[in-house]
DNA sequence: TTAATTCTACTACTGCGGTAGAAGGTGTCA
DNA sequence: TGACACCTTCTACCGCAGTAGTAGAATTAA
């Protein structure tokens, strides 16, 4: 399995940051995160060349300055560390983990019924697909 | 804030078989844990003493044995852990990682009918109290 | 009484996330 | 040419999860 990936808090705020804005040098990465996270500019530096040799970020050197990019999708990200932690938490019962969700938080009125929208979309979906 | 107890992977899996079984041995964890996973006695052993100086775990001693109890619920953990990955991974915004959830996984027509009457449950409940 | 077993306590080590200082290279501008 | 600014690289450190060996206490078996 290739497409798993773990990032940890700051490895996805960085993360973050690349796939708003496409490419980013050290420095704008840094800038992007200042306020939320005040970092020295070698930290995001060395979070950088780690994230590098993990696969999930590339660079090209432009000038004197290294240009980052992001190589791998928010979407398997995401999906990587939701289907994990509902394996951890749950036992891998996604109905438990909804249930939860609805139950721990304080869902808006609103939420409630574009959580119903999407359902019924989805029961849509499920009746003429396979 | 007090009830915010992020676990690492096998310290939730020992805090599992405390949940589940109310108390245990170190001997009994490592027992339930097999075949999942083998470690050495003197693993289960430490991570219990870690939990222990962490304040989630508990022992009295019976004779020669420590025997362990989760001072927490599963739902404090849960709580804490589905929360942070939500605020990590989509902003805070729970909508988000429902759609997520619908989208990426197979549900199947039970789960999603079950999941409509709990949000049905739920919009009754908003409405008759605060 | 002695030997074997079974526990906990202590210690240590690896790996990783996070953090950053120091060093060394290169460009800019007066 | 020299001073300064900006960049990457190297190295190091802390803390924690995870893993386990070893020592020593206590209990049981012979």
């Amino acid at each position: 399995m290739a497409g798993t990936h773990q990032l940890a808090t700051l490895q996805l705020a960085i993360m973050q940051v690349l796939w708003r804005q496409k490419e980013a040098t050290v420095a704008e990465v840094r800038e992007s995160l200042a306020g939320e996270r005040d970092l020295a500019h070698t930290t995001i530096a060395t979070m950088l060349v780690k994230l590098e040799r993990k696969g999930v970020v590339d660079h090209r050197a432009e000038g004197r300055a290294y240009i980052y990019r992001a190589l791998i999708e928010p979407q398997q990200v995401k999906s990587t560390m939701v289907t994990d932690l509902v394996e951890r938490l749950f036992g891998g019962n996604l109905t438990a983990m909804m249930t939860h969700l609805l139950d721990e938080s304080d869902v808006t009125r609103e939420e409630l019924s574009r959580l119903k929208a999407l359902i019924s979309r989805k029961e849509k979906e499920a009746h003429d697909d396979v």
